[in-house]
RNA sequence: GCCAAUGUAGCUCAGGUGGUAGAGCAGCUCACUCGUAAUGAGCAGGCCUGCGGUUCGAGUCCGCACAUUGGCUCCA
């Protein structure tokens, strides 16, 4: 008799020992075809496992993240299978799930993507068969024996620890080497797609073997396939790249790779990123400052930069004195502030900086606005006492609510604690981390913990903002830095009359300006919203009689802070219409003699919607009002 | 930085096997003066990324450099 414990604390008895499947069965046989694993001691295990123990037992069914995982790791076998059809010669090596989907890297001759189709449609063969995943544990000398072609695999048998069981998986008749757990059968893979092939080196080695890397994704159901294609397609449209081109926003140039060019319309939408962000900052009760690009090699001695940071470095020397230009702004922030004495009663003490700084990025990472090697960090050292910690990184949190949300942006929170190499004492880090904790938990969101990820200097909150298409991106992060105060001696008087050190966090919402910016041309797709549009509205004159009218118009909208633009090219009404649209204008004035005679304005906008015989108040008072409450979708007539 | 692919007009792209460049859009000129997503005709625009090499001859072949793009942590 067998005794198990569901996840409600429900018990059920086994006359005979169960597998993991016959006890999803034995909820219902629905339930059971929509499950992959099962989790026991926190372990995942196959379905078709035997439970020879009374236990406590929960399923992992297609609805869950584990789920998928092990879906994608089955469809890993899968692929390799089919390769192995196609490619009798090829050798594998490993084959795990990533972030977005999994890849097999298979020791083969180069093949291209042309060759993709083939593969997948032997592994839809493999798929239809509905091959069972079926576990076996064998020695090490067995293992040795069955993979003795296989050079990768042998290796890694012979590094395996010499405790750890040794596990294959059969489908069919391919056998793999691999820790599990797999799903039931090859046919719940209902859909998947070959994406696309690069190099790899075994072991990430570039002295050792040049393998093709094979890149797939699955799903439990096709929809969602089809879901994912079209979010990846619909990201290649919006690619901030090719938008920036179009729109003329920005570009980039081979004589400052990775240092983006902007252009009037990007400043447009720059400047207006930063007036909002002085906004917010100046009502939360911040400063802002400005030190200098390019400081004196003793600084970044002093900070620790020169020891830790130099590859990344741009320098020079001036007047026999080396120089560094900064890849951070935090040194200069402490000499401002070692430029006063401070007691208690100044802190805390919210210091902004919109700082440029250089960090020489390799060259294969550099990316679009993405990855770059000059950007702007919208940074900010704020100076506290230890027990202002909780309510000053809470402060922050709730700044960069305030902030996502001004353009549509959720976003979640992971916390990462004190690494194995550290500054800083126990007591010290303690406090810290519960500091950043508390905060955390006052403000209500689930976050996540990565223990041992935070930086040497100390704890840090990273906050990952999420896209129109629900791509993620980490942007916004509050590090608390034990190590610069310190290093600069900080001090400020107590009510005791005694120096005691200060607190320091540093922090930066929109973190990088310019991977900002191409973040939100991606999210918008290029259509910003009207307070973010570089040309908020285009006077499309119908005829050139009425050019000059269309320009008396323009100044008169621009005294109201409107940006505007006069299309006065010799062209039919018709293709200034269609140019405004795909310059994602938000608003299209057409100028005839109607609106000329009646002093009134016809409207059009993006969504193809046109309204006539608007006053000119009528006009300027909504938008106006949209403009200045920088709202986000919210139609404006 | 490493591997691979790519680099032709402002933009997007054509240019088998070597014989000194082509289109569409944008621009300019002219005509048209137009009512809600492309009016027509013409003109102009190129050290084919750069530097070397092979060749009688290189956008095309080879080497190097630079830049762009995609990969390069995820463990059986």
């Amino acid at each position: 008799m067998i005794n198990i414990t569901f996840p409600d604390n429900s018990i059920k008895s086994f006359e005979n020992i169960p597998t993991g499947m016959d006890v999803a069965k034995s909820i219902s046989d629905g339930f059971a075809r929509n499950c992959v694993a099962m989790k026991i001691d926190d372990r995942l295990l196959d379905l078709n496992g035997q439970i020879t123990e009374d236990t406590a037992i929960s399923f992992i069914t297609a609805n869950d993240d584990e789920g998928l995982e092990i879906l994608r790791h089955s469809s890993a076998h899968v692929m390799a299978e089919a390769v192995l059809n196609i490619y009798a010669e090829a050798k594998l090596t490993i084959g795990p799930v990533v972030e977005d989907g999994f890849y097999y890297d298979i020791d083969m001759e180069p093949i291209s993507k042309d060759d993709l189709g083939a593969i997948e449609d032997e592994m839809k063969k493999i798929i239809k068969a509905k091959n069972t995943f079926e576990r076996q544990v064998v020695s090490k000398q067995e293992a040795l024996e069955i993979f003795k072609d296989n050079p990768f695999k042998l290796e890694i048998i012979n590094d395996l620890d010499e405790a750890q069981e040794i596990s294959l998986y059969q489908n069919g008749k391919f056998i793999d080497l691999c820790r599990g757990p797999h799903i039931p059968h090859t046919g719940m893979i209902k859909g998947f797609k070959l994406l696309k092939i690069s190099g790899a080196y075994w072991r990430a080695d570039q002295t050792r073997e040049q393998l093709q890397r094979l890149y797939g994704i699955s799903f439990f159901d096709k929809k969602k396939l089809n879901k994912y294609i079209h979010m990846i397609e619909e990201a290649k449209k919006r690619d901030h790249r090719k938008l920036g081109t179009k729109l003329d926003l920005y570009s980039f140039h081979d004589e400052a790779a990775g240092m983006p060019f902007f252009h009037a319309k990007g400043i447009e939408v720059w400047n207006t990123l930063l007036d909002y962000w002085r906004e917010e900052h100046k009502a939360a009760g911040y400063v802002e400052t400005k030190t200098p690009v390019m400081l004196n090699r003793k600084l970044w001695e002093q900070s620790g930069h020169w020891e830790n940071y130099r590859e990344n470095m741009y320098t020079s020397v001036i007047d026999d004195e080396e120089y560094a230009i900064k890849p951070m702004n935090c040194p200069g922030g402490m000499l401002l502030y070692k430029t006063k004495a401070y007691s208690y009663r100044d802190l805390p003490l919210r210091v902004g900086e919109i700082g440029m700084v250089h960090r020489h990025e390799l060259s294969g990472a550099l990316s679009g606005l993405f990855r770059v090697r000059a950007f702007h960090q919208d940074d900010a050292h704020i100076f506290m006492t230890p027990d202002q910690i909780e309510s000053e990184v809470l402060r922050v949190l709730i700044l960069a609510k305030v902030i996502y949300s001004r353009f549509g942006l959720n976003f979640h929170l992971e916390l990462s604690t004190r690494p194995k190499k550290s500054i800083g004492s126990d007591e010290q880090w303690e406090n810290a981390t519960n500091g950043l904790k508390s905060a955390l938990e006052r403000y209500g969101q689930k976050f996540f913990i990565n223990e041992g990820d935070g930086a040497f200097y100390g704890p840090k909150i990273d906050i990952h903002i999420k896209d129109a298409l629900g791509r993620t991106w980490q942007c916004g992060t509050v590090q608390l830095d034990m190590s610069l105060p310190e290093r600069f001696d900080l001090t400020y008087k107590g009510k005791d009359n005694e120096k005691h050190r200060p607190v320091m966090i540093h922090r930066v919402i929109y973190g990088s300006l310019e991977r900002f910016f191409g973040i939100l041309v991606e999210h918008f797709a290029g259509k910003f919203p009207l307070w973010l549009a570089p040309v908020q509205a285009i006077l499309l004159p119908i005829n050139q009689d009425l050019a000059d009218y269309a320009d008396q118009l323009k100044s008169e909208l621009e005294t109201y802070q409107i940006r505007c633009e006069v299309d006065k090219r010799s062209e039919t009404l018709k293709k200034k219409i269609r140019d405004a649209q795909l310059n994602y204008v938000p608003l299209i004035l057409t100028i005839g003699d109607k609106e000329k005679e009646t002093k009134t304005l016809s409207v059009r906008t993006l969504d193809g919607e046109v309204r006539m015989g608007i006053d000119m108040f009528d006009f300027v008072a909504p938008v106006s009002h949209h403009i200045k409450e920088r709202t986000l979708n919210e139609p404006i007539f």
